[in-house]
DNA sequence: ACACAACTGAAAACGGTTTTCACTTTCAGA
DNA sequence: TCTGAAAGTGAAAACCGTTTTCAGTTGTGT
C-alpha cells in the first residue's frame, strides 16, 4: 500500500532522526495489512521480519510515525487504537466477519453522506473512517443462503 | 438532550431490570453533558446527585443503557471509549477534532455506499462502523477561516 | 414475613500503554 | 581510526482505565 521508505527516511533525516530497521519493520507492516492494525497485530507482524524487535518500540514508532504524517491514527471498531498507512486513506475495507478475509473498494458516494452530514451539523468534515463488515463471497457460500442479498443491492 | 426516563424505566422493566437511583444519575449525567463523556467524566457528574455511586457501577450502568439504546457508545476524540445520548435511532456521529463536542446526523446515503461495497467486492454487508470527524460551527468559528465549507451548503 | 433476583460498592485482577533504565548503534569531528 | 554525543533499543516496572469477584443490600412478588 505504496509507503515511499526513501520519502519517509527523508523526513527523519531532516529531523536529525533514523529509519532503523525496526522503524521499517514496523512501517512495511502497516503498509501491508489489508485494513487499520492494532499496536499488537503490528508487532506480531513486524516480528517475523525483525524477530528481535520489542512492542516499545512498535508504540514509540507508531507514536512517531504518525507524527511525520507517514501513518494515520484511526480508531477502530474494536480497539481504540489502530493505525493505516497514510496514503491508503481513500480506500475502504470490507472485512469477512466470518473469516476476517479483508476486501477493499474504492470510495464512491461519501461525497454525498460527508454532504449530508455537512448540511445537518454545520461542521467541517475533514475525516471519515468506515469499515464495512459481512460474509465473503466463500463464506456465504458455505453456509448456504447469503447470495442473495449481495446480489440485489444495486 | 432528551432522555424520557419514563420510557427508560419501562424499557428496563419490560426485561425484568429496574431504574435504580444510581442508573438514574448516571442517565442525567450524560444527558446533561453538551458533548460525549467518558465514563470517568459520568461518574464525577453523577456523583453530584449520588455522592455513594460507585465506579463500577457506571461502567455497568453505562454498558446496560447503550445496550437498550438509551446511549450511544463513541470514540471519543482522546478516550476511546464515550458515550452521548442516544437521538432519534439510526445516526452516526461527527466528532469535532478540536473540542471533542458530537453531533449526530441520520444516515441517508449508506444504503448507496454499501450497494457499491457489495458490487465491488461480492461481500454480503451486515455491518457497518461510520465515525466522521471535523471541526464544529463554534470551532471553526473561532479558528477564523473553516465556516465557509460548513455554511455554503444550505 | 419470606424467598429470590436485581443491584450495589470495594477490592482485586486484568490488559494495554507508557515510563524507566542500562545498554547498543550510528554518526560527526578530531 | 578513535572518541564522544545523541539517537535508538528491549526488558522490566509502573501506570491507569476497565472488568471481574464477592459479600452484602435493596426491592418485589407471594
Amino acid at each position: 500500500m505504496a509507503l515511499d521508505a526513501d520519502e519517509i527516511a527523508g523526513t527523519l533525516a531532516a529531523r536529525g532522526l533514523r529509519l532503523t530497521r525496526q522503524r521499517h519493520a514496523v512501517l512495511d507492516a502497516v503498509a501491508e495489512a489489508s485494513s487499520s492494525v492494532s499496536p499488537v497485530q503490528v508487532f506480531d507482524a513486524a516480528r517475523e521480519r525483525c524477530p528481535e524487535l520489542g512492542l516499545t518500540t512498535v508504540y514509540r514508532t507508531l507514536e512517531l510515525l504518525s507524527e511525520i504524517g507517514a501513518l494515520r491514527r484511526v480508531h477502530g471498531p474494536d480497539h481504540c487504537e489502530a493505525f493505516m498507512p497514510a496514503g491508503a486513506a481513500h480506500g475502504h475495507t470490507v472485512v469477512c466477519s466470518a473469516c476476517g478475509r479483508v476486501a477493499e473498494f474504492t470510495e464512491c458516494d461519501m461525497g454525498a453522506v460527508v454532504d449530508a452530514a455537512v448540511l445537518q451539523t454545520g461542521y467541517r468534515i475533514t475525516e471519515h473512517f468506515l469499515q464495512l463488515s459481512g460474509e465473503c463471497p466463500t463464506c456465504g457460500a458455505r453456509t448456504g443462503q447469503a447470495r442473495g442479498a449481495a446480489g440485489g443491492g444495486a
